[in-house]
DNA sequence: TCTGGGGTCCTAGGACCC
DNA sequence: TCTGGGGTCCTAGGACCC
């Protein structure tokens, strides 16, 4: 158990006081792309697919002069550039934004007392005792500037999830803290979907509730949500809505459950052979990164897209194989689940990996560690 | 307006066992 | 003949995040 933040507070203890930091860098890929081409600056650009706004793909990132115009990450990139016509769209290079992550990270890495949880090529939790963490927080901007050139926005919190939710208040470049003191004033008032962990499904289904507000659902009993969350996630929103839950910030290394790779085609497949070859195509890649693992493939998961929007998995334990010819006999097998004569818009094969009992316990990216 | 690609975790329901 | 109660495993689907 971690120690509570309160208590040490109350006790007087003047030193030590920890801390969560949740670093998040400003327009990260737009902000790369800039430093390889410094005469974009302050230009609308767009970053998304293969930089062709006719082919189906999205955006990943827009600058800032670009979110103007009402473009955001995940918005069709087709529909992007009609918004901005004079956009300057660019192909996703992910080899250029993890070269410029490493350094952040080991930026993050470098800085005194820090605990590093890394949640994304441009954001990462630090620990770190501290009886100034806003000085700490400045020190953590500059030096990944200096490392860099990139800016970030730094959240200071009580939790990790205030420390996430604060970043949002200091961007672009700034700092902003949220605790227990001020949790409810600054976030009381926001729509539920605020919150991290709420989308706009969960957001719905609370408000048919009654609860529209951070502030409703702080105020919610957890026991009330279970009949329409479950046991787990129903209690875990009304913490959500309070800001409570972990403080620890856990940098044991990640340990991949599974590898997938997903294509959605320019024109849609109608025949058996081009589904097989696709099929056979995914697979191969699906063990590439597989391989790299040295963990044998304990399942499989379809994932198709009929056209229009229509989305099927199917999925299957398998017994503990390293071979290649076998993972793609038996992902050719599961197309035998699929709907004949639907056309295909995408096609993706995840395959699930055995994990070291050891393992077992490092932290994944997202979800756990709340 | 039309929706990428990489992940993780939770839940419901059925099958099966004791 | 009709059927408890607890548990685990598997599959399918949903939701969320960056």
């Amino acid at each position: 158990m971690q120690p509570s933040h309160q208590a040490m507070r109350q006790t007087g203890a003047v030193s030590g006081i920890p801390w969560v930091l949740h670093v998040d860098l400003d327009q990260f890929i737009a902000a790369v792309e800039i430093l390889r081409r410094p005469e974009l600056a302050g230009k609308p650009i767009i970053v998304g697919g293969r930089g062709d706004p006719t082919e189906r793909a999205v955006v990943s990132t827009a600058s800032y002069e670009a979110r103007a115009f009402g473009v955001g990450s995940g918005m069709p990139l087709r529909i992007a550039a009609r918004k901005v016509p004079d956009a300057i769209i660019l192909p996703v290079d992910q080899e250029a934004y993890l070269a410029a992550s490493d350094v952040v990270m080991t930026t993050l890495r470098a800085q005194p007392g820090a605990t590093v949880q890394v949640l994304g090529w441009d954001e990462a939790f630090v620990g770190v005792e501290t009886e100034d963490p806003d000085a700490y927080a400045r020190q953590i901007q500059a030096a990944v500037l200096e490392q860099t050139q990139l800016h970030c926005s730094v959240g200071i919190g009580d939790t990790l999830v205030r420390a996430k939710n604060a970043t949002d208040f200091g961007k672009p470049a700034g700092i902003f803290r949220l605790t227990k003191e001020n949790w409810l004033d600054v976030m009381g008032e926001k729509p539920t979907k605020e919150l991290w962990g709420v989308g706009s499904k969960v957001s719905q289904r609370l408000a048919k509730h009654g609860i529209t507000t951070v502030a409703q659902l702080a105020a919610t009993d957890p026991q009330a949500l279970v009949p329409e969350f479950g046991p787990k996630m129903g209690p875990w929103y009304a913490q959500l809505g309070r800001g409570e839950g972990s403080s620890e910030v856990d940098d044991t290394p990640w340990v991949a459950r599974a590898h997938g790779r997903e294509t959605t085609f320019q024109q849609d497949l109608t025949q058996t052979d081009q589904v097989k070859d696709a099929i056979k195509e995914l697979t191969a890649r699906v063990l590439e990164d597989v391989a790299a693992e040295g963990r044998p493939v304990i399942g499989l998961t379809l994932k198709v897209r009929y056209a229009p929007f229509f989305t099927k998995t199917y999925a299957r334990k398998i017994p503990e194989t390293f071979d290649r010819e076998e993972v793609l006999a038996q992902a050719l097998d599961l197309t035998g689940k699929m709907e004949p004569d639907r056309p295909i818009r995408l096609l993706g094969l995840r395959a699930e990996m055995s994990m070291p009992e050891e393992a077992r316990k490092g932290h994944t990216p997202t979800r756990s560690g709340w």
